[in-house]
DNA sequence: ATTAATTTTGCAACACTGTTGCATAGTTGT
DNA sequence: ACAACTATGCAACAGTGTTGCAAAATTAAT
């Protein structure tokens, strides 16, 4: 575990920091997204709030971790598959948030589909959030 | 104009004040979405910060305007068409953001498509916000 | 292994966003 | 015109996110 979070930290040219280290590892333990609030109470006062917000956008920009869009407008974090890398991200996957235990999941293997746009219109990106029941809720 | 504007707050049973007639001309001006900050920069120092998220608030609830869901997490409001009602809204389009001008647009027209999510997953609500370049600034 | 160069961290300070309680002002129905 | 109700403005506060700078840690080189 630790050996992977250090390699995936050299792979991307970053210093292997504490900080990175822990906040990396809380990603893996995770199921689910995280916010940069939940890392903050994981966390505990281990850190300072701004380095957790430091390491977060260095994590986006190499391709880590991807923001996801929500409803509430809260920002969360997930970690990318392997096929992402920096500044070339393959998120056109559907994220599910329930509405009942608030765990945001990837649901890596629904994509977005296609949607016809009016005349004029050029998409670059699409992101999907489904809300709802997840399966650990739904029974 | 103002006509409809008196209507409209009058069939919601809410009273006729001078900032929720001013907010819903800025929402019957704009071709788009409008962020709380957009509304406070357009009123200038008409009304207190406050009564501005309230009257949000309050047409929300109302179903005058729904929220737009959006990638860079900042709040943005849109007038409901007719079919919305209080409690009940019809929001299953697709909203549009230009990456270039920063318009939010409501496509009315384009729903969002069926997903098949795994096992388990219900499905209570979709947004999907896709963005890239609008109409007047792909060409 | 030590040192120098670079990068990261913590702290302080700040701006922005959003919420709540309460007294005052405005609106509605009679 | 009046009483009952609702909305507003103000003050205060909590949360979120950013920036500059000095101190500390990490990296690369000797």
């Amino acid at each position: 575990m630790q050996e992977r979070i250090v390699d995936l930290l050299k792979k991307n040219h970053l210093s292997v920091t504490e900080s990175r280290k822990k906040i990396l590892h809380h990603f893996l333990d995770a199921n689910g997204a995280l916010a940069h609030a939940d890392i903050e109470s994981r966390s505990g006062t281990e850190f300072d709030r701004v380095t957790i917000y430091r390491t977060l956008q260095t994590f986006v920009e190499k391709g880590i971790i991807h923001t996801i869009p929500t409803a509430d407008n809260s920002v969360r974090y997930a970690l990318c598959k392997d096929e992402c890398s920096a500044g070339h991200h393959h998120d056109d996957h559907v994220h599910f948030m329930c509405d009942n235990c608030g765990t945001t999941y990837c649901l890596d293997h629904v994509t977005v589909p296609k949607v016809a746009l009016p005349d004029g219109f050029k998409a670059i990106q699409k992101d999907l959030v489904v809300s709802g029941l997840c399966n650990k809720c739904s029974q």
